[in-house]
DNA sequence: GATGAATGAGGGTTCATTCAT
DNA sequence: AATGAATGAACCCTCATTCAT
């Protein structure tokens, strides 16, 4: 994607470009050929013409999500995590709440990165993605304090528990959500974070000493 | 899916059903948009006019091959379950050694429908599965023997921590896999095994008394 | 143009498919990109899918209406001139008929002709056309008697002159016949026939001895 | 188009309004399709907005370009043909002689009227072409002095004869030239004169006393 | 039951036209 | 008057669906 057209797509107010990123995430993460070009304009509340004068086509602005996309995770989520902080939990924590930050923008960023990822919906932007990934997690996981740990305790395995619980339990909220209509989003928060604070609690008891 | 059109569809001869059954996983795994009712008829060795004589549209075709899915997923899975087993550990065990003697049966089946999840495919997925799932979560997770566990460990979350576990560590085995060439699968589910059971021992120790 | 994909156009119902060729010469008369294909499937009385069916793409259909209209004035009119006939008059007044006769099957196969020849909307097969057109004249125009005519007169413009004359009388007429409702062809023909008669009548009275 | 329309588009400031005529006279030459408003406002230098609030609509612009250059022909082709030229052989030969001067001082002018005539552009050229022809015609060929003719032939036959001779060697002149490079303009003039003169020589031993 | 030619709604895309500024 | 971002009707094309046979 040529930076004159990012230039343009980047010049539109950001309010509205964000509506139109969304929708299009919320459609293409059904899969490229499910989306419907037509339900990216009525969500976003534009007209066709306009979203085929910024992007120029269907391929194009998938590509742009893309990019922007991991751009936006790199920035705000990755390159904030702060690497000394050594105890797992509290890094793990960390994330919770920098993808909820990251949530309330763009509700479907890291649903739609793991569908594209999977459907391969742009090969070359992908696998850098994949790249910078495979990189991110084991230094994710490395430099941790395994003191912390009770003895006979692996702290490899209790990580990846503390991990996929994470991801378990976002992911049964988020099928519990209509997404479309989020009402008292504050109150909602609260209650995920208070919930998944539990768990940590749990897991600082009977993994750590 | 009426009883009147499900008939219809049993009554055909049973080897030209599998034909089609088969033809229509195979296309719908490429994602509902993508899979073509001309290259099913085709893969099928039937007419065009037969298939919607047989299955009314596209939709209801995927419904059919949804249903019929899930209920071999419901003989060949939930129903061969054990619900003898009070101990929550073993409980779960049998249903990974049941998943895998199913993928091990039916490769494509799982396949098929972790991409109809994926994709929610016309919402009848995500209904049908919806359904049974919500029968089964709660009830498999009744009638469990929680004496099992130490004191100050609340059994609800403790047995959500095992099940995210479990799920996520198929998944991540899932995405190192390859589908198509399955070397030396008797290896690969001894590796399996012995990897999840780890965790399982792992959470005996912490969980249980 | 495969023959594949000529062979399935042949074998459309010969009305039907004369209609589509008629409807196509009509619309694409007007330039490339003003013809539209809802205006020729309307013309035509078929659906849109089925012209797309039988021609895969406008400029498919392009192509294979230039190929047909290109084949046709061959075998219909070229090569059924008789070159023996060595009088100008003669040889010049065959082409009216052959003309005439062409016309009432594909009333429009000259006009587009020339149309696509000067837009060079296929730029192969009417390079052919163009080779083929360049042998025609000159042998068109030689071996002719000129012993008919007056001493004094230089034959090879009189023979213009006739050729001149008789294209634009045609032209004239065209532009006062509303092409859609020929009503009473036969009446018309004679009229034309009769009056291009007078002017050959003329020519043959001032050109020849 | 309306008075008050034109009155609008003349009181443009002059040379914009030549930029804007220019520009439009070269897109519209490619044919009404491909003739995009953008290249001409692009071209002219001027808004979007501004060409539509000047013209209304691509098809008024034509429209009022179409009516310009014929203007022009009226002004500069038409009304300086002397009817007091009884003689219908020298009163052609002033036509031949006008539009070429014409020609030559607008070389896009008689392309462009060709071009919108070929597609009969928007119906309008036909319309107003057709009016000014069919006014102009039997002006043109009435108040001759038939005596001039040989007894038996009759002069509206010949006279017809003579218009199409001249027509026909026009276009058959205008098929051989690639109007973008003029070379040696004065040669061609010369050549194209000396060849139709020679037709007229003849026309007048065949049909004058 | 069985066929496949025929249909037309809907897809992505273009571009003349409008309108708030 | 002058702008250009925004619109939406119309374009070519696809493909699920129908229907006469």
């Amino acid at each position: 994607m040529s930076d004159c057209e990012r230039h343009k797509i980047m010049a539109i107010d950001r309010e509205k470009r964000d509506r139109i990123i969304n929708a299009a995430m919320k459609e293409f993460n059904k899969g490229y050929k499910n989306a419907s070009t037509d339900a990216i304009v009525k969500e976003a509340g534009i007209s066709k013409g306009l979203l085929f004068h910024y992007f120029g086509s269907k391929d194009k602005l998938l590509d742009f999500i893309i990019e922007y996309a991991i751009e936006v995770v790199v920035k705000e989520y990755f390159e904030l995590i702060n690497f000394e902080q050594r105890d797992i939990l509290e890094r793990i924590w960390q994330t919770v709440l920098l993808k909820f930050d990251l949530s309330y923008k763009y509700p479907m960023m890291f649903d739609f990165l793991t569908t594209a990822y999977k459907e391969n919906m742009n090969g070359v932007v992908l696998e850098m993605y994949g790249r910078v990934m495979s990189e991110f997690t084991p230094r994710f996981f490395s430099g941790i304090d395994e003191s912390l740990f009770k003895d006979g305790i692996e702290p490899k395995m209790a990580m990846n528990v503390i991990y996929w619980t994470q991801v378990g339990y976002s992911h049964s909220q988020l099928e519990q959500i209509d997404s479309t209509d989020i009402i008292d989003f504050q109150k909602e928060y609260e209650r995920y974070l208070s919930e998944i604070q539990s768990y940590f609690d749990l897991f600082r008891k009977i993994f750590y000493k």
